[in-house]
RNA sequence: GCCCUGAUAGCUCAGUGGUAGAGCGCAUCCAUGGUAAGGAUGAGGUCGUGGGUUCAAUCCCCACUCAGGGCUCCA
C-alpha cells in the first residue's frame, strides 16, 4: 500500500494517524484507566478502539475530548520515534496497564518481530515493527503519551490539518465476535478546513438522498412490522421502477439469445446438498411440510434449479450455448443487524441468468455479457469499474486447481480484450468459480457492486451435466452465471441515491402531471383527455384537479420530481398548445417554448421509448 | 447475532410522574385561483408490546419487537 502512495496521500495518512494518537492522548487524559486497542487510518479519517471498563463514552463527550485534543495540538508536541526490545515493550504494556497492547506484543514476539509485516495487517492494525531492528518494536511518543506504532507521523501535534469527531460505535477486539466489545471513536480529518467542510457537506447531501427517506417521500416502497424486517413492499410508483428496469435487462438478454425460464421459490433440500451449497450456506429459510417428511427450503439462489432444466434431456454440442434467464426472487435469512433499507434485504430479486457453454465458447459468451453490462450502465449513466475475484490458496473452494487457473486466465483475457479498468482481488471468488464483479460509482463517488459474471465448472460436475460432442463422446459444459442489475432492490437503493429521485423519463413513475387551473367541468374534461392520450401513447400521466392554488399544485409536482408538468386552462383549451414545465436536470436548452399538445406527448413518448436522460424540448 | 441510541397523530417532530401538543397531510366550507405553500373550521393518538416500581406511568426499571449508527457477515 505505502509504495503506491503519492506524497500528499502519505502526508494525509500521517495526519490522520497522528490524530488517532492525539485522540488517544486526550482519552487517556480524561479517563486514565482507558485500555487502548488499535487506532488505524480509514477512509476519510481515523479511529481508535478503547475500553473504559464499566464506563462508556457517548457522543456528548466529544466536546470534552476535542477540547483536550486541541490542548495537545496547541502544545506542538513533537512525535518522537524509538525502538524497544520486545521484552522491554511487553514490560511497558504491563506497567501501563494496557492488556490489549500486551496481547499484540506477545503475538509479535511469537511471530518473530521481523515477520510482523507479513502478519495479517488488519488483525494487527497499525502495529508492526517494519522499521525496527530484529527483536525490537517501534514506538512513537508525543508529550506524555507513548504508543506502540509503526508510524508514519507528522513532526509535531500541530501539523494535523482539520478534523471532527463523528461517532462512537461498538467493535469487537480484533474484529472477532467472541472477543470483548470495545468502543470505537471515529473521526474524519483532512489537510484543510475547506476539504473537511466539503466532506461534511457531502455527508449532508448523502443524508438528503438516503433511499429510505426518498422511498418514503416519493412513495416508492414501505416496510411493515407485520410483514417483517428486510421484506420491503413496493407501492405502485416503486413497482414501475422495478418493472421498467427488469424490462430493460430482459430486452438486452433477449437480444443476446437468452430464453426465459421459471422455477418455483422452494425446493427439497436435496437439491442444495447435491450442488454443495447446503453446507456453505447456513442463512437459509427452512420450509416444513405437513403432508410429507420431505424437508424444503426457500431458494437462496437460482442456479441449481436452472441446472435441472438443462439436465432434463440429452444435449448436443450443436445446441450450445443454451442460455436461460429468470428475473426471480430469492430468500436469505440475513442476521437482523445486517438488514438495511433496500440494500440488504431478506427477499431479493435478481435479473439472473445461466448460460451452458462448450469450453471454446466461454470467452465469447462472457464478452457478450460484458457488452450487455456496458450498455445497461451507459444508459443509466453510471460509470463502471471491475474487480476480478479470484481464489486464494485456502481450501474453501471446490474443483481442480488447474481448472481454476484456466478459468481465471479466461476472465482476465476478456477483461484485457474489452479494455476494462480492472484489478485482481484474491480470495473473493465464489466457492465454485472465479467472478468478474462490476462496480458502479454513484454521484457522491461511492462504489457499489451490482453486476457479476461467474464462471463455474463445479456445478456442472456436481449435477453431472453433459452434452454429446461431435465425436459422440460425453462432455462437460461450463456454466456462466450473470446478473446485470444484481439485486433489483440493492440496485434501486444505489440508483435512488445516485439520482436523488430525479429519474429519467423512462423510469419516472409519473412522467407527466396535468394541473388544472380551476375546477370547471370543461377544464377537467380537457385535462382528462390529455391524460387519456398520454396513456394511449404508453405514458404514465396523472391529473391534479384538486381544490388548491396553481402555485400549490406546481409545488407538489416539483416535490414529487415529476419530469413534465403542464398547466391547463382556457388558453390551452383554445389553442391546444402548452408550455411544459421541465424538471431542471433534463433541460439542454434554456427558455420556454410553446408546443402543440399532441407534439409534446409524442416527444415524451419517444424519449420514454429511447430511454434518454435529457430532453429535446 | 453483538455494542450504542431511539420508538408520541398518516409524515416530520416538541413535551410531561397526575392519561397530550405543533407543522405538514386528511375532511368540510369559503375563495375560481395562471407556474414552488390562499383562508377558515374539523376529524384523527391504549404515547411500540408485555411486565415491574408507585396512590398514580406515555415519562422511572426490566424484557421483547422494530428502527437508526457501528462491528461481524454478504455464496
Amino acid at each position: 500500500m505505502e509504495e503506491k502512495m503519492k506524497t500528499e496521500d502519505k502526508q494525509l495518512y500521517a495526519m490522520r494517524h497522528s490524530l488517532a494518537h492525539i485522540m488517544a492522548t486526550a482519552v487517556t487524559t480524561i479517563w486514565p484507566d482507558a485500555k487502548l486497542g488499535v487506532g488505524p487510518v480509514v477512509d476519510n479519517g481515523f479511529y481508535y478502539d478503547i475500553d473504559l471498563g464499566e464506563a462508556s463514552v457517548s457522543e456528548e463527550d466529544f466536546k470534552r475530548i476535542e477540547k483536550e485534543m486541541y490542548r495537545v495540538i496547541n502544545a506542538k508536541q513533537p512525535f518522537e520515534h524509538s525502538n524497544k526490545p520486545i521484552d522491554e515493550a511487553i514490560t511497558w504494556a504491563q506497567g501501563s496497564n494496557q492488556p490489549y497492547k500486551e496481547e499484540l506484543l506477545n503475538d509479535l514476539k511469537r511471530a518473530g518481530t521481523t515477520l510482523a509485516s507479513d502478519l495479517d495487517a488488519e488483525e494487527l492494525g497499525t502495529i508492526t515493527s517494519g522499521d525496527s531492528a530484529v527483536g525490537e518494536v517501534s514506538f512513537y511518543t508525543n508529550g506524555e503519551f507513548t504508543d506502540l506504532c509503526r508510524g508514519p507521523h507528522v513532526e509535531s501535534t500541530d501539523k494535523v490539518g482539520a478534523f471532527k469527531l463523528m461517532r462512537v460505535a461498538g467493535a469487537y477486539w480484533r474484529g472477532k465476535e467472541g472477543n470483548p466489545q470495545m468502543q470505537r471513536l471515529y473521526g474524519v480529518a483532512f489537510a484543510t478546513k475547506e476539504e473537511l467542510h466539503e466532506h461534511l457537506r457531502l455527508l449532508e447531501e448523502a443524508k438528503k438522498r438516503d433511499h429510505r427517506k426518498l422511498g418514503q417521500e416519493l412513495d416508492l416502497f414501505v416496510l411493515s412490522d407485520l410483514v417483517g424486517p428486510g421484506l420491503p413492499l413496493f407501492t405502485p410508483r416503486g413497482t414501475v421502477l422495478r418493472q421498467e428496469l427488469i424490462r430493460f435487462s430482459e430486452d438486452l438478454q433477449r437480444e443476446a439469445g437468452y430464453q426465459a425460464v421459471w422455477a418455483p421459490h422452494m425446493t427439497r433440500v436435496e437439491l442444495y446438498k447435491t450442488s454443495g451449497h447446503f453446507d456453505k450456506y447456513p442463512e437459509r429459510f427452512d420450509v416444513s411440510s405437513v403432508e410429507s417428511t420431505d424437508e424444503f427450503m426457500l431458494k437462496p439462489m437460482n442456479c441449481p434449479h436452472v441446472a435441472q432444466i438443462y439436465a432434463s434431456r440429452p444435449r448436443s454440442y450443436r445446441d450450445l450455448p443454451i442460455r436461460y434467464m429468470e428475473t426471480t426472487t430469492m430468500y436469505r435469512d440475513e442476521k437482523s443487524g445486517e438488514l438495511h433499507g433496500l440494500s440488504r434485504v431478506r427477499a431479493l430479486t435478481q435479473d439472473d441468468s445461466h448460460a451452458f457453454v462448450r469450453h471454446d465458447q466461454i470467452k465469447d459468451e462472457i464478452s457478450a455479457i460484458m457488452e450487455m453490462v456496458k450498455r445497461m450502465y451507459a444508459v443509466l449513466d453510471l460509470p463502471l469499474s471491475v474487480d476480478l475475484s479470484f481464489r486464494d490458496d485456502s481450501d474453501n473452494y471446490f474443483g481442480e486447481k488447474s481448472l481454476w487457473a484456466d478459468a481465471e486466465k479466461m476472465l482476465e483475457d476478456v477483461a484485457k480484450d474489452q479494455d476494462l479498468d480492472y484489478k485482481i482481488e484474491r480470495g473473493e471468488a465464489a466457492f465454485y468459480g472465479p467472478k468478474i464483479d462490476i462496480y458502479i460509482s454513484d454521484a457522491l463517488g461511492r462504489r457499489w457492486q451490482c453486476a457479476t459474471v461467474q464462471l463455474d465448472y463445479v456445478q456442472p460436475e456436481r449435477f453431472d451435466l453433459t452434452y454429446i460432442d461431435q465425436d459422440n463422446g460425453s462432455k462437460r459444459p461450463a456454466m456462466i452465471h450473470k446478473a446485470i442489475l444484481g439485486s433489483i432492490e440493492r440496485f434501486l437503493s444505489v440508483y435512488i441515491e445516485h439520482t436523488a429521485g430525479k429519474f429519467p423519463v423512462w423510469l419516472a413513475p409519473e412522467q407527466v402531471r396535468v394541473i388544472t387551473v380551476n375546477q370547471e367541468d370543461k377544464t377537467i374534461e380537457y385535462a382528462e383527455t390529455v391524460q387519456q392520450e398520454a396513456t394511449r401513447l404508453g405514458l404514465r400521466a396523472e391529473v391534479d384537479n384538486s381544490n388548491e392554488s396553481v402555485g400549490k399544485k406546481i409545488r407538489n409536482a416539483t416535490l414529487m420530481k415529476v419530469p413534465y408538468t403542464i398547466v391547463v386552462g382556457d388558453k390551452e383549451i383554445e389553442t391546444n398548445q402548452v408550455i411544459p414545465r421541465i424538471r431542471e436536470d433534463m433541460i439542454v436548452q434554456a427558455g420556454e417554448r410553446p408546443i402543440g399538445m399532441n407534439e409534446f406527448l409524442k416527444t415524451v413518448a419517444h424519449e420514454h421509448k429511447a430511454r434518454v436522460t435529457k430532453t429535446s424540448l
